[in-house]
DNA sequence: TCCCGGGCTGACAACGTTGTCTAGGCTCTA
DNA sequence: TAGAGCCTAGACAACGTTGTCAGCCCGGGA
């Protein structure tokens, strides 16, 4: 009825843009641009035209556009293995608050463990222009970033170090935890003593079971390799392989636990049972305190590890390009609570 | 020395783009397109050309401009409240599964429980211009995003309903659940029951204690208001409230927790305390099983939750953009483990 | 009165990609 | 052998935004 000659007002599924904008409020494209941006140099009254023609037409700026036009997206990525597991929320959490201090938006997938979708998720990010990547690798090669970091994507891994490039690093002392766990068991009067891993391709339980080793030789204790079990971690793997090193003529007396979920599945087992078997397990958990008895963990600060290698981001999208690849390693902490310290069943 | 005319050849931080591609391949911008979108129409040899000048000089296509040309982004929102509590890590990870299946990139952020900053995190995603939106809600008027889905981007709202606008909905039966929970008790005896919820501006929380008030209304037994504690989840509100209500003259002989961080604090004031308590949480939770007693709660299906909302929302985008809005309801589980069984001290 | 300077404003190109359209070369058939 | 038809390839515009630059208008000083 009015003036239809305006054109396409906000169809349903057409946005409007700047130019629709600037039609409506009778002012010229770069106007609204600057008003949308906050920019200085408009007058108050042009401003108020621009500002109710943005709110009658449900204007938002398109920052596609914007990201073509200035290069830079102002999001990260995160690829890490399972969002579901209770040691990475907090992780990701950790670099979305660093992220979003930073103004920035995060980006996050799964890799479920599986180099291939690692790789396909780490490039989809780099497709969309992330400024930078934290990267918990789920493979061991990872020169198929080289083009993306050269090309000035800040990338950091965290947790696992990279496969076959050089790049900044934050790990947990994975080694030197695991070997602190075990020491404790040995003190506790353990000879025998199982460890239930991850499969040792994962850097971490590569790491760990070498902690544990290192341990056992440092006691002058040899390894009866049936201790010694590696594999996925799902609860049937695991609980086989507890039963069978606890069972036999020569049964473990205390088990190392590789990783959290290992040692909630080894405290099932060990709730079935009769006879006390000490535990020490790698990660600590929520109410790992309130069984009986508490579990005795390594724990390692994931907040910290997601921390850390954000900030590490950060400080090179913030001009340091050119710094050397870098290593941190960050402590763990042996936190005893019961069921590390039961002695051997004579 | 070669042959410099040929421009910027991946400068540092100035990557290549399809012009590069096309140039050092000597053919035109569109057959590069063509070989990099596996289009149809291009000689193998004119194909192998291009496939190794995109190797040579490590290109990427900008999805940034791919969206800008294209309309739609292929990624979708999620705004939830705390990705570092153990309930959302299994909705998001089902909310990512779905968007996987469906080739779309699953951009979240958490609210933090804060109205203003689910509001600009939603908005900063409708910027980027997400397909669709999955959104826990913090506020409780979402007027805010109707330009937006109006504009088309599909929304869907999970564990709290939209406020103050028609919207797509996914529940849990929050008020059946909780009055399943408190019918437990009453079954087992308990007459003065204690219920400790979130704040009662939360939709979840205001369901529960109404489901509460109705089993015991139901029961005929009348609410002394000192047993009904709402506030923050902090492990300190909590610990004081249980306290409060199990002490004096007249103390509750079993507790409702309204939901995981409320019952895993209840745990541990009842694990000081002689006298049996009963308890029923609202929410399960690793090990539950494990403690003793085991802890009886009222299981919601996360990751239920979140694959029905995402399903829905693709759905909708993929054709079905005018069915009306609709609100699901999902049921939930009593999963009895002792902690609700107990029966009142006399 | 004229000129100069500064503050607003808008025209225009560019970012990197894809859809459309046209040109050219080839094969096949009559 | 000529024409039709198909297949490959490239030129060009467009997506929505921002940076550059030039023009306009107004006030003040000479």
């Amino acid at each position: 009825m009015a003036e239809t000659a305006r054109g396409t007002e906000s169809r349903y599924g057409n946005r409007p843009t700047m130019k629709d904008v600037a039609a409506r409020a009778g002012v010229g494209l770069k106007t609204v641009s600057r008003v949308v941006n906050g920019e200085s140099g408009v007058t108050p009254d042009t401003e108020r035209r621009v500002q109710e023609a943005i709110e009658a037409l449900g204007f938002r700026r398109n920052d596609s556009a914007r990201v073509l036009r200035k290069g830079r997206t102002a999001s990260i990525g995160l690829v890490l293995e399972d969002l579901a597991d209770p040691f990475y929320g907090p992780l990701s959490r950790a670099v979305e608050e660093v992220a979003r201090a930073h103004g920035a938006l995060l980006i996050n997938g799964s890799s479920a463990e599986d180099p291939d979708r690692e790789q396909e998720l780490a490039l989809a990010l780099c497709a969309r222009r992330v400024d930078g990547l934290v990267v918990i690798p789920a493979g061991d090669d990872h020169r198929y970033l080289e083009p993306e970091i050269k090309a000035g994507v800040a990338t950091v891994f965290v947790d696992r170090p990279a496969g076959r490039i050089e790049a900044d690093t934050v790990l947990s002392d994975n080694f030197g935890g695991a070997r602190d766990g075990v020491a404790h068991l040995i003190e506790h009067g353990h000879r025998r003593i199982g460890f239930i891993g991850d499969q040792p391709r994962i850097h971490t339980a590569a790491e760990r079971l070498r902690g544990y080793r290192a341990a056992m030789e440092d006691a002058g204790l040899t390894v009866d390799e049936a201790w010694v079990s590696l594999g996925t971690t799902d609860a049937g793997r695991v609980r086989t392989a507890a039963e069978a090193m606890l069972s036999g003529p020569e049964p473990v007396t205390a088990i190392f636990a590789g990783n959290n979920r290992v040692t909630v599945t080894v405290v099932r087992v060990l709730a079935g049972l009769s006879g006390p078997v000490a535990l020490v397990g790698f990660d600590d958990f929520e109410l790992a305190d309130l069984l009986q008895p508490g579990v005795t963990v390594i724990a390692q600060d994931a907040a910290a590890l997601g921390r850390t290698a954000a900030e590490r981001l950060f400080r090179r999208l913030d001009g340091g390009q050119d710094v050397a690849p870098e290593r941190i390693e960050l402590a763990t902490r042996l936190i005893a609570r019961g069921s590390g310290e039961i002695g051997p069943a004579r």
